[in-house]
DNA sequence: TATGAAACCTAGTGGTC
DNA sequence: GACCACTAGGTTTCATA
């Protein structure tokens, strides 16, 4: 895989209309295929033909709303690496890791750590509790969590580059 | 601050109403204003209204796509912990990390590192090209990453609770 | 195979009660 | 918050390059 975004074909994933349909998309879903069409030179169609494409083969997994966790009340945020008891399935940590609301996401990685879990909770006690009650699940052996102070960036998931 | 989402004075921060539109949005950022008022027994325009309030207040931040990272050849993750030299500013980090397109999230943290960096690559030699960079930064002193395995769980940024 | 134009239908929006 | 009227946008069809 080459870092531009193409394939070993050479055939480019998204052609240069996409990528700006993508990425006006990524400032605002909701905007209308007339709009985005005046700024990639298509028509409102042509602009919806193509998204309809882009969801097709999976690019779009599809459009969400961007929340503000402070306005919400979400204060506080931490990473909580996951050390395991022996060898524990990705199967089984997705199905515990899944049952909380407070987990925004998961994985399992290299290094000393089983697995990183990012939690979301509405203050540094509520957190407490999570952690807690993470480090009692049965497949785990003990947690390490490092609290977020200062959110320096947040971009969508995805790079535009 | 309680943790079920109310002030101290027992005003929601959302109601019934707001939090069922939000989660359709996040399932639907598109969804019809008329589709939205069907699931939550309200008319069209009043959807709209409070949705418009809800983006007024801040709650709402925009409408994004949600892309999918394999999809677009974005197949390596990773978690870039980042020691400083000396005390460096949480602006100083943010000028610095936000010139990178690889860069999907930063924090400063508590623990041993400073920082953590979520950064997202096309590959393993892009991805260490990129650690490369960020361990030149002039107020790096070292850098520890952990490379993602496999992801277990990926929500919206904000817990529906 | 992708597009543009037009037609048609649905949705967004502001005003009124 | 509902209802109405008006405007704007979504979606299909068809012709074209």
């Amino acid at each position: 895989m080459r870092s531009d975004g193409t394939g070993t074909g050479g055939e480019a994933v998204l052609d240069r209309i996409d990528a700006a349909i993508l990425d006006h998309l990524a400032h605002d879903a909701r905007a209308s295929f007339a709009t985005i069409g005046a700024r990639v030179n298509l028509s409102a169609p042509a602009v919806k033909r193509r998204v309809d494409r882009l969801r097709e083969r999976g690019v779009i997994d599809g459009f969400t709303v961007r929340l503000d966790p402070a306005a919400l009340g979400w204060a506080t945020e931490a990473h909580v690496e996951v050390f395991c008891a022996g060898r524990t399935s990705p199967a089984t940590m997705r199905a515990a890791f899944e049952r909380y609301p407070e987990v925004i996401a998961a994985s399992t990685v290299t290094g000393e750590a089983d697995a990183v879990v990012h939690v979301r909770a509405h203050s540094v006690r509520h957190l407490d509790e999570v952690v807690e009650r993470i480090a009692a699940e049965p497949f785990v052996e003990r947690t390490r969590s490092t609290v977020v102070l200062t959110p320096l960036v947040r971009r969508p998931d995805v790079p535009r580059a």
